[in-house]
Order: structure tokens, then C-alpha cells, then sequence
DNA sequence: ACTTGACCTTCCAGCGACTGGAACCCCTAT
DNA sequence: ATAGGGGTTCCAGTCGCTGGAAGGTCAAGT
């Protein structure tokens, strides 16, 4: 299987799948002609980092997780650390998101949004309270 | 004021003030020594922008924010387009990183997490459905 | 006067995870 | 022989800083 087959079997662009390589993520082996060539096992991997990063782990996490993965005796807690980690990341990144939101909400809401230079958001990000 | 009090002023770090300066959000003056003098109209920018910034504002935009605040024939629906499209933005990625929050949380509450390799997460990532 | 130490300056490199583009090689079909 | 659509490498850029090196300046202490 070529790259780009690969890149539409994964989901993952073929500039995405030789960056994996170059960063020591998957080792395709290389056919005669140079061109990568993936064996089920290496699809597989790919399956794999696809849906891991699509869960918002970060590359390390991924190369972390793919390693577990292949040990098969490793211990299901070590896995659930890493899970872990991330999610209370998300949740902190959700919280502060969610604190703009509101914020932005309340001004975009109360700003008449018409020809008139007078704008409520402009306030609040210059210092006037009117909260 | 020097630039140190000028980030304790406003809390942003020295670094990134002069980061400002480079990419011309602000234009600091300078004295005989060559120290960057901040005005009170300059710290007026820098707390502007760090307002923007903390409620996730592209630079970008800041740089929009900034001459839209300083243009008194302003139109208050050029700012709120602004905000409008950064809400939007915010509510995307919350609604993405909620996806795999609740992914996330379900599979860690799942997982044992013992010294055992069986792992419910490791399974989700390598696509045996067991959902 | 001299030194110390804290400040300031510039410039350059690196982060994460790609992404775009140039320049070139390979394979197949016409 | 050539045209196209693959593949390859390598280098630069993205965003918003951040760290560090190398050097200039200032205020205080000896």
C-alpha cells in the first residue's frame, strides 16, 4: 500500500503520515523504488494514532500510548494515567473556554452593532467597568 | 516607565511587550539610552491588549480592536463582527473538546486501571468497537 | 573610582503539529 | 518520447510567545 492510499484509509494527509516517520511515531518499511510501503500492522498503527489524536492526545501521549499498546504486558493503570492526564486537561481548556464564552456572549449581546462608534466591547477591553 | 514596570503594570511579560513592539501592535517610545518609555496612553494599549488577549483574541483581531478603539468614527458593528466571529470560534472548540471530554471520561471510568494489560481505552484506539 | 548586580538592549533558536512549496525521481499509458 | 500523476527529500512558514546568549546602562555600595 502506498502513502497516499494510506492517507485515505487513515484519514490522515500523506504530509501528516511522512512527518509520523520523520519524527520516530511509525517506521514504514520502503520498497525497491524508495516509495513507503505499509503492511497491515503498520495501517493498524496509523488506525490507531488517527483516533487517538482526534481524542486531542498530543504526539508524545500518542507515541506513549502506541508503545503500551504493543506491550503486551503492560499494566491497563499506566494507560488510564495518561487518559486521565489529558481529560483534565480538556476540562481546564473547557473552563477557561467557557469563561470567554460567557464573557463574549453578554458583550456581543449588548453591543448595539450599528454605525455608531459607541460599543460596549471596546469598553470592557479598555478597563471601563460596566460589569 | 521601564519596560519591567510596565509588565507588572499590566501582567504581561517584558518578553512579550517587546514581542508587541516587533510585530507593531504598539510603538514605544525610547529614551537617550535606548530603554523603551511607556506613556500612559501606551499602557492604556497594553492593558487593552491584554483584556483581548486573555479573552482569546487572535493578535490579529487585537491589531483590528486597537485601531477600531483609537477610530472615534468607528462603527460599533465592525467590533462586534469581531467578536461575533471569535464567539463562534470559542463555540466550536468548545463543542469539539466536549466531544472527547465525554469520550474520554467514559473510557477512564471504564478502564480498571490495574497492573492488567485488558484496557478499554487502548481497545476504543485501535478501533475494536465497543461502544 | 570601581565593582557588583539588576536592569535594559538586540538577535537567534525553539516550541507543537503540521502545511505548503520547490526540486527532483519513478511508473504507466499513449 | 512524452505527459501525467504518483512518489521522494528538504526547507520555510504557521501562531504567540519563550529562553538564552552577548552586550550596554544604571544605581548603590565599598
Amino acid at each position: 500500500m502506498n502513502i497516499s492510499q494510506d492517507a485515505t484509509a487513515t484519514g490522515l494527509p500523506a504530509k501528516t503520515i511522512r512527518y509520523y516517520e520523520e519524527i520516530g511515531l511509525i517506521r514504514p518499511e520502503r520498497s525497491d523504488n524508495g516509495y513507503r510501503t505499509f503492511t497491515q500492522t503498520a495501517l493498524h498503527q496509523l488506525h490507531f494514532l488517527a483516533r487517538a489524536r482526534a481524542l486531542g492526545f498530543s504526539i508524545d501521549d500518542c507515541r506513549s500510548l502506541l508503545m503500551l499498546w504493543e506491550d503486551r504486558s503492560r499494566a491497563s493503570s499506566d494507560v488510564r494515567k495518561i487518559a486521565a492526564a489529558h481529560l483534565s486537561e480538556i476540562e481546564a481548556k473547557i473552563a477557561d473556554l467557557t469563561a470567554m464564552q460567557n464573557t463574549l456572549k453578554n458583550l456581543v449581546q449588548t453591543c448595539h452593532g450599528n454605525d455608531r462608534p459607541d460599543c460596549p466591547i471596546l469598553n470592557t477591553l479598555s478597563g471601563v467597568s460596566s460589569d
